[in-house]
DNA sequence: GCGCTCACG
DNA sequence: ACGTACGTGAGCGCT
């Protein structure tokens, strides 16, 4: 009798995981998940006996991030690497098996079943579904049981349509409805708000079905009738959500889920490689056990196999010899700012052969010929961060070019949410040979230290080594996901330009600055001096506790608003409690003057560089998870322009040649007119064709009323509520940042969806389509997993569905002004000009132009930017000039 | 190293 | 019923 068994992989791994103590092999990598799955898996065989078997996976490597969170701590948000590394290790385990397994793009692992059992119930064949989700409830039938896993991987429970009535009296199809009726938040099913299981039953006992239900509610009273029939789409669309999809595409045949023994060839040195040795004795496979405990693994056998040079003098001329079949290098530096970094040496890798060059080799007139491969933009260079290493590079005077492929940048776009993966988490992910950490070998912060030349070009040579494996995996995930193309033609170009900007760095006016220091202080000790007066105490205005507690304790002011750790003290509540005591006025002040004194005064003075005279930022392109770029060292993105104030600190920020001036462009509502695009609304769409004022235009058609009669008050709540459509929108939010109450809010959304259809339709859709995919894309492709759009916490889901709205927006908005930087970097060079670009401020773009190329930059530099990317309404940039920043407006 | 506060888009 | 606007970085106090 054939018997197919079919497992929810990801559901299985997750709750092995949580269910497991961590169980680590000699190599350090923690096997716990697979070490459960494995076992869960073995004793199926031997009880089941399945002559078919498959394993289904979400496809994209993240989706199964929204799985059981609610077993984890709570409030944590990532997926642990200890268990996403255990994904690879597993599907490997599950090949050296024979398990069969699959996953299909953009479908998830219940679809594959779904469908697979209904092919197999068509065909009368015995089917056995292995899962934690009580969904896979509706795919029960006559040939199809479902094995829920309760507690831990072992405790099974197996339904037929028999169980699932005696249990809920219902049909296995029923499941959807009861689903649709009281929603199940860790699918993010909303269900009928207040009708839980109890209800929804006996609904379903009384009706049959959702649409019945909805359809009889004449029969109903109360609060049960009128929630029924104000929730009705959202009972539909519960439905809808709760049904796992049947007609995945599949071209697998029946064949091809044949399972019929245990491998025992591979399955032997893959337990003694994970070091499973109670399944090898289970399996009586102990022959293929470890011989000696604490043996060195696989991995670390291969990376020691590594032909390593570690290049003296003696060996330059071989180096130099075999640079033309080098492919990847890694610059070891130290230091988080690069501009700063100190160059520790170089890793060079050819597919064969690896090398080490110390730094003070690099440095010798012999080296001439490897320093000249460098700066050869025709020799092609891969590595970790080639932006960090022509950065550390050119302030030791070597020039750096042809960064064809840098795997940080790489990464980030296949998963911007991933922080920083280092090397040896790309290792960990792409199962290459683990490196030692950077920690183990240099120590950690102030401890830092350089090894022995072995240790360290070992270390070195190592990294360059396995950027090539890298780089291989992530040219087709990249293809995969349809990527290939942003980071080809966007994000490396764009890589190379961002170091020009930031080598070029912005002239400071140092001596104005100080003078700004000292009116700044002047200013500031007087109102210390008036706030501990009105206070009647002197005490430390810098710390929130302290202010809190003289605020609250001493004076007795109302607290408005708490935080962790005790009172808050921020502008908002400050502003609240300014009526009440004239110490408050004076200590907002002080705030205003005391931020602008320690980080635009003594911050930016730390920052000027004194072999320059001016400031060099590190705009990091790895780090937003929208494709934002982000500035440190200083952050020159957040330089104070709201207040008049701080404004004036712009004036300090100058050309740095005589004759010369800043001229800056800005985008004009970039992000609402690439909404009026992706939306599709035309509503907006005419807006800005007829290029109106958005604020007072959505002011007209939200309040109803004519142009003439928009007042400011209208118009500021109209521009609250757009920014809040950017942001996804939520009632509490815009009525917080309005000061309104939420019902106010509310009423203020509706209507702005009632005159912008188009714009409620793609809210809902970008979140459906983020339900269905796991991730949003902008309109480069660019893509960011939003795992927790099924989060059962609500928070997390409402975090992840106003980020499914909001980044295709931000998002598209980087990309367009990314586009706009390569178009104009291109435009200088072909026409030869002087004109340097110097910052991006995501919708800004700030150049120094010589005198005689100021006429041109300023029609040159909007066009170029409006001209970008076509959208079907006009991109607006707005062109500014002066003397320094300030002037710029 | 983390929380609070505040600067920007 | 749940309780937040989206994306960042820096300085400071405190543990």
């Amino acid at each position: 009798m054939e018997k197919l068994i079919l497992i929810d992989g990801n559901n299985i791994i997750y709750r092995a995981f949580f269910a497991m103590p961590p169980l680590t092999n000699t190599a350090g990598q923690q096997t716990n998940a697979v070490y459960g799955f494995t076992t869960m898996l073995l004793r199926l065989i031997e009880e089941h006996k399945p002559t078919h078997m498959i394993v289904a996976f979400d496809a994209g490597k993240v989706t199964f991030r929204h799985e059981g969170y609610q077993e984890y701590k709570g409030g944590r948000e990532k997926t642990p690497p200890e268990l996403s590394e255990q994904f690879p290790m597993l599907k490997e385990l599950l090949r050296e098996l024979g398990v069969p397994q699959f996953e299909i793009a953009s479908y998830e692992a219940d679809d594959i079943i779904g469908t697979i059992s209904r092919q197999a119930d068509e065909a009368g064949r015995q089917v056995m579904i292995v899962s934690g989700d009580k969904d896979m409830l509706q795919l029960a039938s006559e040939h199809t049981t479902v094995a829920l896993i309760r507690k831990g991987v072992t405790d099974i429970e197996l339904y037929g349509p028999e169980q699932i009535r005696e249990k809920y009296n219902l049909t296995p199809l029923q499941i959807i409805d009861l689903k649709g009726l009281m929603g199940d938040a860790s699918d993010n099913i909303p269900g009928v708000p207040g009708v839980g299981e109890k209800t929804a039953l006996k609904l379903l006992h009384q009706f049959g079905s959702v649409e019945a239900v909805l359809a009889g509610t004449g029969e109903l009273k109360g609060k049960m009738k009128e929630k029924l029939e104000a929730h009705a789409d959202d009972a539909v669309m519960s439905k809808k959500l709760a049904t796992i999809y049947r007609e995945v595409p599949l071209e697998h045949s029946w064949e091809d889920m044949v399972f019929s023994e245990i491998k025992a060839d591979t399955a032997g040195p893959a337990f003694a490689k994970l070091e499973f040795r109670s399944l090898l004795e289970r399996l009586s496979l102990s022959a293929y056990a470890p011989a000696v405990a604490g043996e060195e693994t696989e991995a670390e056998l291969e990376a020691a196999a590594l032909d390593i040079t570690i290049v003296g003098t003696a060996e330059l001329d071989e180096l130099i010899a075999a640079l033309p079949g080098i492919s990847a290098l890694h610059v070891e530096s130290n230091g988080d700012n690069p501009h700063r970094a100190e160059v520790i040496g170089l890793g060079l890798s050819s597919p064969e052969r690896h090398y080490f060059v110390p730094f003070a080799l690099l440095q010798t007139p012999e080296a001439a010929k490897l320093r000249e491969w460098l700066g050869d933009e025709k020799a092609p260079k891969s590595g970790y961060d080639l932006h960090r290493a022509d950065l550390a590079l050119h302030w030791q005077g070597i020039a750096f070019a042809g960064a064809a492929n840098d795997v940080q940048l790489a990464a980030y776009l296949l998963d911007p949410t991933e922080a920083n993966q280092n090397l040896n988490d790309l290792n960990a992910k792409y199962g290459l040979p683990r490196l030692s950490a950077d920690e183990e070998i240099f120590s950690k912060g102030a401890k830092y230290k350089i090894p022995d030349l072995e240790v360290l070009g070992n270390h070195v040579a190592r990294k360059s080594a396995t950027v090539l494996g890298i780089v291989q995996k992530q040219e087709q995930e990249l293809i995969e996901t349809a990527m290939t193309g942003l980071f080809v033609d966007l994000e490396m170009p764009l890589s190379r330009i961002l170091a020009d900007m930031e080598k070029q760095g912005i002239a400071v006016n140092k001596e104005e600055l100080k003078e700004l220091g000292k009116e700044l202080e002047e200013q500031i000790s007087k109102l210390v001096t008036g706030i501990y007066e009105t206070c009647g105490v002197e005490f430390n205005l810098n710390s929130p506790k302290q202010l809190g507690e003289i605020l609250f304790v001493k004076l007795g002011l109302p607290v408005v608003k708490k935080t962790k750790t005790g009172y808050s003290t921020d502008a908002e509540v400050l502003e609240k409690l300014a009526p009440y005591h004239d110490a408050v006025r004076l200590i907002l002040q002080y705030r205003t003057l005391a931020k602008l004194q320690s980080t635009y005064v003594e911050g930016l003075l730390k920052e000027i560089s004194p072999q320059t005279g001016k400031v060099h930022t590190f705009y990091r392109q790895t780090i937003a998870a929208t494709g934002r770029l982000s500035s440190q060292f200083p952050n020159l993105q957040n330089i104070p322009i709201r207040l008049e104030e701080g404004r004036k600190i712009r004036k300090v920020f100058v050309p740095s040649e005589p004759g010369w001036s800043i001229l800056a462009a800005d985008y004009s509502q970039i992000e609402l007119r690439v909404l009026a695009h992706i939306s599709d609304d035309e509503n907006l769409k005419e807006a800005f064709l007829n290029d109106m004022d958005i604020h007072t235009k959505t002011a007209m058609d939200v309040f109803g009323v004519s142009s003439e009669q928009v007042d400011s008050n209208m118009r500021r709540s109209a521009k609250a509520v757009n920014f809040g459509i950017v942001y996804g929108i939520s009632d509490y939010g815009l009525s917080q940042n309005l000061n309104i109450p939420r019902k106010e809010a509310a009423r203020f959304i509706e209507q702005y969806f009632e005159v912008f259809k188009g714009v409620r339709r793609y809210m809902d859709d970008i979140v459906l389509e983020a339900r269905k995919n796991g991730y949003v894309t902008t309109m480069l492709e660019r893509r960011r997993y939003l795992p927790e759009i099924n989060a059962k916490n609500f928070n997390l889901r409402s975090f992840a569905e106003r980020t499914a709205m909001n980044t295709p927006i931000q998002g598209t908005a980087a990309d367009i002004i990314k586009l706009a930087m390569v178009h104009m970097d291109k435009a200088l060079f072909e026409r030869g000009l002087k004109s340097r670009m110097l910052l991006q401020v995501h919708d800004e773009l700030v150049f120094e132009v010589p005198g005689d190329e100021l006429e041109l930059m300023k029609k040159l530099l909007p066009e170029v930017m409006e001209g970008a990317l076509a959208l079907s309404v006009p991109l607006k940039a707005e062109v500014s000039f002066g003397s320094n920043w300030y002037e710029a407006k």
